[in-house]
DNA sequence: CGTCTATTTGAATGTACTCAAAAGCGGTGG
DNA sequence: CCACCGCTTTTGAGTACATTCAAATAGACG
């Protein structure tokens, strides 16, 4: 049942069999469908989502109606509104499943409860959030100093298997250009990614 | 010595006096003048840095030889280069000091001894890194969804003492303008922060 | 199949950048 | 105390990257 779960934990910290047990004791599971969602702005998100199938995402919508999206969640990812989870606030984002999906969900009362039975789980979740941090600071420096053909190729060479699965627009909408835009860069400029009709 | 870091730990974990003395055993103090650097991008970042004066910035130059700043830290501050402090990596970033500054300084090596010895601390970095987390996704979703003029008032907003010690130039390299555009955009603008030429 | 959504394409527009030069400001040394 | 130097800020004109709005086309799901 929570087999890529543990398999994820296991690389980070050492859990015995009772403390397995007490940790799964703590999951559920919950069955998305296509654009089915975890969490909505507004809502008080409760639960951090670890996705064992199909592919989440976590987005704002601007004054303009726009959509921006913040992180995809696929196989092995977990994702949660964090400011909304952490500190107990209204969140500020929508979380829903690009395709459908299959993720194990934990309370934050649960995660408060590990951290005080099996301290392990203090340093699990502070790694995450350590490289998590990494990650979201390059993004940002990307944005700042890069053009967008730069942050999309940057996109296909780090996540090359989303780039195959996720639609034109939902890309747009993270590296931070409007769909138009990014359709023209791609039929236009010369030596781009997977489209070089070649006869 | 140590007052403004322990005062800061102790606002999240409580320390024995045992653990106190373990702890700052492992610190080292540095002053550095205007415009010093603590490290330099390809050097390997050895150390984290908590600010007690002054202020320090981390940034990147691009390509084109422009400044793009990730993080300022006034006093009380965290400041490093996680990806080369965690993973022992080559920086990508410098960081310098803007005005005249003294921080306190702690290695990996101490870190590690820390988890080991005080396991309280996996939870006191945990919580910084997810508090670290969340502040810098909003800074992301800001840049992707909002003008340079409403990125600008959020930064007058969220840290009215930075504005009114910082030099244009560095909040411009923040919010990711040129300095040419900030200056027009707050002589050009009506209603802004702190200048109305009231006769 | 039909409907809804995603993608493409075009023309006009705008926000922010580039390059250049002048003006302001602060510190330092003669 | 003034003069000079370096750096920051201002201002202007021209430009570019990306957006907006609109409409046509293509694709996907039920």
């Amino acid at each position: 049942m929570f087999e890529i779960l543990l398999k994820n934990i296991t690389r980070r910290i050492q859990l015995t069999s009772e403390e397995t047990a007490l940790f799964t004791s703590l999951l559920s599971v919950k069955k998305l469908k296509r654009r089915q969602f975890l969490v909505q702005e507004g809502e008080f998100n409760k639960y951090s989502a670890f996705v064992t199938s199909g592919c989440l995402r976590s987005y704002t919508v601007d004054k303009n109606g726009f959509e921006h999206v913040l992180q995809f969640a696929p196989q092995d990812w977990w994702i949660t509104d964090m400011a909304s989870f952490l500190h107990n606030l209204p969140g500020t984002l929508f979380i829903d499943a690009i395709f459908e999906s299959e993720v194990v969900l934990i309370q934050r009362s649960g995660i408060e409860k590990l951290y005080q039975t099996i301290p392990q789980f203090e340093r699990y979740f502070r790694i995450l959030a350590e490289n998590a941090l990494v990650t979201y600071q390059r993004r940002l420096m990307d944005n700042l100093s890069l053009t967008a053909r730069e942050r999309y190729d940057h996109f296909c060479t780090r996540y090359p298997s989303l780039i195959e699965t996720l639609p034109q627009k939902q890309v747009a909408a993270y590296i931070g250009v409007t769909p138009e835009f990014l359709s023209k860069m791609l039929n236009t400029g010369t030596g781009r990614k997977g489209q070089t009709e070649t006869s």
